[in-house]
DNA sequence: TAGATCGTATCATACGATCATTAATATGAG
DNA sequence: CTCATATTAATGATCGTATGATACGATCTA
């Protein structure tokens, strides 16, 4: 019925696509602009400014000449909130996994140590409610980890610092993934409710070190849940749907 | 002589320009694009393909009948490397230094846990080149302090973390700003010698928390050299050119 | 008068043709 | 074999037009 999708959205998305899906990886040269327009059915416009929202991204550099080339990752804007959809609906390999918690350990206690001491009683409100939500849900999978996902949002802003806040599009992708792995361990939610509940605590309580303390354990154990679960199957995230 | 920006380019700046120094700030609705043409000089297409670039990195939106609209700046693309450079182009408020500086104290510190796990044998060499440009420079200003940020990046990349490695365009720009600063004292540079000494130090002898702890020191160094300074003056940090 | 419906003007969106610019490659002279 | 020059293939940039979506105001109804 309605077409929520622009000719422009779709065929940035559909580069992407290729370029995140190995049809074009970084290195290769794409076709010339006119067998981009018959490839995709556009007309040369919609990709060109197609082609200039990715450069805007960094993941093509155009030239006359030279062509259409595909960036490296290093160059790649990797906090993006498109190019991280965008890899994480690719598939997830074990260096990105592995980068991906290793930053989690690294700005998610940071980030409670900062909600500590500058969370305004809204702040705490909504990480009291997200919380709630989750309680309230441990056996409905859908609605308890979209209320996991609002948890570890709403300390984000919390921290009040427009860096930390701006990293939610990635937490909340790779949270995305736990929760599709952690399907196979029913009692996980159960399992990680305490861990949550220690973290608000220790932030209501005005206590960085221990919030910090608390949001560690707290991925720790989220990491364990996926080491469990053994090697990450990238097939079987992409068929899981991650993304939109 | 040359010419070596385009004219996307230049209208990507100049419209980027406008938006971070405050003539279009968020909330408020660009000129339709006829007006924007003729008062940049050139034609619908390159304003199109321009705005397009700053939707991508999310300083706009566009509608039919609604026109261009600036974002709010937690929309924006805060990791993006030009979205960086046009905020510090257009002079460091308050609320911008306090942020960055406790990224710098989240981050920077992390990622020399790491170095000491991962740096090669070339990681180390790299940094050890820095220290010895900056040493060799401690009275030359301009050498030493592109050796100061060439520290920064080369630990940034031992990290071997390629969300830490994306980190560097932000670490560059804050530190183009405190060396302007840094200007008034000028035994700043051999005071911060020893510090970056310990740091490159405790990452050889593969020492995590010493390593963790020497860059907090040299943060928080600094940190009390920009606070000696009294409130940052936004003018004075424009006039000092941060940024091309 | 209040409210919902419907037109309409106003923008962005999309198309296609055309000319200019650039840089990798080939060609030629020395 | 080296270097300067011409070729040429790709993007860069412009213009004119047609289409489509939507906020706003006018109109109609209760």
């Amino acid at each position: 019925m309605r077409k929520v999708t622009s000719i422009h959205a779709d065929c940035v998305a559909a580069i992407a696509g290729w370029i995140t899906g190995g049809v074009y990886p970084p290195g290769t040269t794409l076709p010339i602009e006119p067998a981009l327009c018959s490839e995709l059915g556009v007309s040369r416009t919609v990709v060109r400014e197609a082609v200039k929202t990715l450069v805007a991204k960094g993941l093509l550099t155009t030239g006359p000449r030279v062509g259409t080339r595909v960036q490296p990752k290093s160059s790649w804007n990797l906090y993006d909130p498109d190019v991280i959809d965008w890899r994480f609906a690719a598939g997830v390999d074990e260096d990105l996994l592995r980068d991906v918690i290793d930053l989690r350990l690294t700005f998610e206690p940071a980030a409670c140590e900062f909600a500590a001491r500058r969370a305004s009683a809204e702040d705490l409100a909504r990480i009291e409610l997200a919380y709630a939500d989750m309680a309230a849900a441990v056996d409905g999978h859908g609605r308890y980890f979209a209320a996991d996902i609002d948890f570890h949002t709403s300390i984000l802003a919390a921290a009040h610092n427009q860096f930390f806040a701006a990293l939610s599009p990635l937490i909340t992708a790779i949270l995305k993934v736990s929760i599709r792995l952690s399907v196979r361990n029913r009692d996980g939610a159960a399992a990680s409710l305490p861990l949550h509940r220690a973290v608000a605590d220790r932030i209501a309580a005005r206590d960085p070190e221990g919030a910090r303390l608390a949001m560690q354990r707290l991925i720790l154990g989220a990491r364990e849940d996926i080491d469990r679960g053994g090697p990450v199957d990238p097939a079987f995230i992409v068929i899981a749907g991650v993304g939109r």
